[in-house]
DNA sequence: TACATTGGTTCGTGTCACCAACTAAATGGA
DNA sequence: TCCATTTAGTTGGTGACACGAACCAATGTA
């Protein structure tokens, strides 16, 4: 019965996960990146600055990732009234509901992963990978609760 | 004190361990697909085509990767004797260097980001997901032992 | 010998990332 | 007030990466 090295594990771990994110994705015709910034906007309208801090990329990045996603009508940019420089993002109907069933099939497919493990080990599991994120988030100073990935929580 | 849904943390955390993958590979100007690839080599000498099963790619992206790598002195294409259609890949001396420093890298990054919870608690951690993971790859025909990511394991 | 299959490469297209250069608006002195 | 500077965003160039389709060469098979 063999068992992976701690390291390996959460490797292989996160491969899996962002793999049936991705796959998820891309049945829906999006990228993984399309998508992360669909779940990013799901709950916050930022600038075009905000969005580049949020997803860690380039403005210019930005500014390509969001032209597509504003050509297949997922997004929408607005002009800002308080500084007319800047630009809010924000979701369309058909973002949200894009973003909606993406999450929906990613978190059934996750809670199908956790199904693997006796109930009582699937809450022991999510309660120590939480506390390491929050410990984590902690120590670098981040808001984890401001950079959730594409499944967001329900509004 | 909030915590994550199970799923959301899996997300997150798979997030995180990507992204400090990538960002150590950057390092030393490779990408992650290329880390995985010098990964997947360290213990393999495979074809073209178990290459793209092994990285779940098109054959025709396998193609680029190896070009781009080969171009690095990475890696190197050897004529297979048994078909004389088709080509072996191989590590070469800088390339399995690579492997082993951003291995052992992203591996001191893990470690750090497990030492966020108490000794015990890793271990634990650990158990649940390595079961996790073998009890999926299982239920789905993968040799999971021949498919690591770029880690690996000690030669 | 013919035909289909398999292994790889090449080509065209699209996404995505970065940097550098640029415009336009806002701001901060002097 | 006026001008230099900073800030927000876009554009253009380059490169990695992914895919499918079309293609050649070697292998199998009928």
């Amino acid at each position: 019965m063999p068992s992976l090295s701690p390291v390996d594990g959460l490797a292989q771990l996160s491969f899996l996960v962002l793999g049936t994110l991705e796959r998820r994705a891309a049945e829906h015709d999006v990228s993984i990146v399309q998508t992360r910034l669909l779940g990013v906007l799901r709950d916050r309208r930022p600038t075009m600055q905000e969005l580049a801090k949020l997803l860690g990329l380039d403005k210019s990045s930005v500014s390509g990732l969001v032209d597509r996603a504003e050509r297949r009508g997922l997004v929408a940019r607005v002009p800002s009234a308080a500084d007319r420089r800047s630009v809010l993002v924000s979701l369309t109907d058909a973002g949200r509901r894009l973003a909606a069933t993406v999450g929906a099939q990613f978190e059934a497919d996750v809670t199908a992963l956790l199904e693997f493990l006796p109930a009582a080990d699937r809450a022991r599991l999510s309660g120590l990978v939480s506390g390491m994120l929050v410990a984590h988030a902690a120590a670098h100073g981040v808001d984890l609760f401001d950079t959730l990935p594409p499944t967001g929580r329900p509004d």
